[in-house]
DNA sequence: CAGGGGGCTAAGG
DNA sequence: GCCTTAGCCCCCT
């Protein structure tokens, strides 16, 4: 098994509603200080992936992506679906289940 | 080999 | 909140 193999199964893990960051993904999977290359594998999943690539988040709990960037976008919806409310910037309000 | 850059992190201003 | 520095490891040019 590569590198790559076990951050999927890894991945795999986080439960619904959950979330997770890069470094903590990283250690689970036995791979401590490996939370670039964590980075580097989510960035190069297909696109089609039925992998909650969108359970995993910085180290301060928020979307590692450019707030207005497509992927942000994306994430943001994914992680409110499951009920997990994602903090606004601007309004300093949560996004939420309604 | 050198340089630049990532869905990163921790620590400081 | 913002930014920078330093450390990390790997990828691409």
């Amino acid at each position: 098994m590569n590198f790559e193999d076990i951050i999927y199964t890894e991945l795999s893990q986080i439960p619904f509603g959950h979330t997770m960051s890069y470094g903590q993904l990283a250690r689970r999977a036995g791979f401590p200080n490996y939370a670039r290359q964590v980075g580097r594998v989510l960035k190069n999943l297909p696109k089609n992936t039925q992998l909650p690539w969108h359970r995993v988040v910085n180290s301060q709990g928020k979307i590692s992506f450019p707030a207005q960037s497509d992927g942000y976008k994306e994430q943001r919806g994914r992680l409110i679906s499951e009920g997990i409310p994602v903090i606004n910037d601007k309004t300093k309000k949560p996004y939420f289940l309604g």
